[in-house]
DNA sequence: CGCAAATTTGAGGATCGTCAAAAGGCGTGG
DNA sequence: CCACGCCTTTTGACGATCCTCAAATTTGCG
């Protein structure tokens, strides 16, 4: 079970073959706690890659003044250290929101996989790919004022965890502060407050006892100009006339 | 003269033979112009990618308000739509700010190319992980307010101008609209003009005929808290220990 | 020279941040 | 079980940043 949010979105690349299945599902043994509020290092090795299992986590940055942004929520499911160490991720860094359970991955096994089979190779190249325009849309959401942003932030959070069966139709747990929603949408605590109550007030959304709760999942998507299209969800698949559609990362030099 | 940029930027992810250069130079005969402000679509067929040798362009998306956002600059040398079209690449869009030369290059040849070097596999992939650490900076750059904005925006310019000879030590040409850079950075045009009289009194930069000229470049990095470190210009050498120091794009599956 | 676009500046208002304090939730220890 | 302390949430007041509208000025171009 720990395995399914990783599969599944690997998967969203186009199917994977048992051997595939099962060669990743041997990457999930042994996971390590992580609390909250803590930073997911990618273990006492830096040549290893981190999948998280359960939880919450952000990638951020912390700016001159000590405020921290965050450019990227990590879900179960996603890996860490992928590609953001080294020269492309120097002063990036990867922290549990929540008690998370993570995996540590050594390179060489991950490299090994995606040396010898051409549908792991592709399934983390598209996982890429999503970071990159999802990365792209938040710049978007940005430039939307606060309501619109946090609206936009709760429709892709829905539609992301939903993909990993952690939302139903109409809401999520969503045990993380407003603090930590403050810094991922760019906003102050207390106006992430505010806005709360505003979409409360439209009843568009509600945020108690750590759930989100979204009465009308069309009405919040159209309020805050949501179109899944960027999550790349759908339309992805193998036999798509797709750009990467067969050259992928694979092993090369 | 015309690939310069183009090999320059690719060769930031170590050196290329001479039979990788000829054959990436092969690709960029015939170009086409494009008028400012116009989109560069990737031509006739939908299956190429634009390699633009000259001029200033930019990935944006079109808000619902019909406001433009910027999300990236796309400089001579770069390419588009190599990642960003199809599912991934839905609603973003590619416009030419000022008169562009562009080369529509086939997917497939380049593909070709792709499966046959390493070099070429590698060079290519690490050039999306940079667009994906410089997404992720912009992010975090729209947290700050619009002066020190404005200044990192500059200090990026500067430096990736400078890679490709277009920038001096100290300014480079800069031939768009304050409108551009509203759209860029998120705010007012008239708000730029105002933070650009700021930049100017407090002489951190200017920016008259169409000319940027920064007196004290450190002061502006310093200014905008500008650290080079994520457009990974440095320490990508193939001798690193990187993540991806081997595996990389190649024609899998 | 004259038109169109871009830049510049002003005034007023909306959004959002900061500071401060009150209220609520949760775990620890008595 | 209650009390206490800490953290989070909530609300208010005030100020800073930024936007919109509008007009004046300059620049670019035919």
């Amino acid at each position: 079970m720990a395995p399914y949010a990783f599969l599944r979105k690997l998967e969203l690349a186009g199917p994977l073959t048992d051997e595939e299945r099962s060669e990743l599902q041997n990457l999930t043994l042994d996971p390590r706690p992580v609390p909250a509020r803590q930073d997911i290092t990618s273990g006492d090795a830096a040549d290893r890659v981190c999948l998280v299992l359960s939880g919450f986590a952000c990638r951020y940055k912390v700016l001159q003044a000590g405020n921290r942004r965050i450019v990227s929520f990590v879900l179960p499911g996603d890996l860490c250290y992928m590609h953001d160490t080294g020269a492309f991720g120097r002063d990036l860094r990867v922290g549990a929101l929540t008690a998370c359970s993570v995996v540590d991955i050594p390179r060489s096994k991950l490299m090994d996989l995606i040396g010898a089979s051409p549908g792991i190779s592709r399934a983390l190249w598209w996982a890429t790919l999503r970071e990159l325009s999802r990365a792209r849309e938040w710049i978007v959401n940005d430039t939307r004022p606060a309501e619109q942003r946090l609206a936009h932030l709760l429709c892709e959070l829905l539609t992301c965890l939903q993909l990993i069966d952690l939302a139903s139709e109409t809401g999520f747990k969503f045990p993380v502060s407003q603090s930590d929603v403050a810094d991922a949408l760019g906003i102050s605590p207390v106006h992430v407050n505010r806005v709360l109550r505003a979409l409360r007030t439209s009843e568009l959304a509600t945020w108690s006892n750590q759930r989100i709760t979204i009465p009308d999942v069309q009405a919040l998507k159209t309020f805050g100009e949501f179109d899944p299209g960027y999550l790349c969800f759908e339309g992805c698949g193998p036999d798509m006339s797709m750009p990467s559609r067969q050259p992928l990362l694979a092993c090369a030099s």
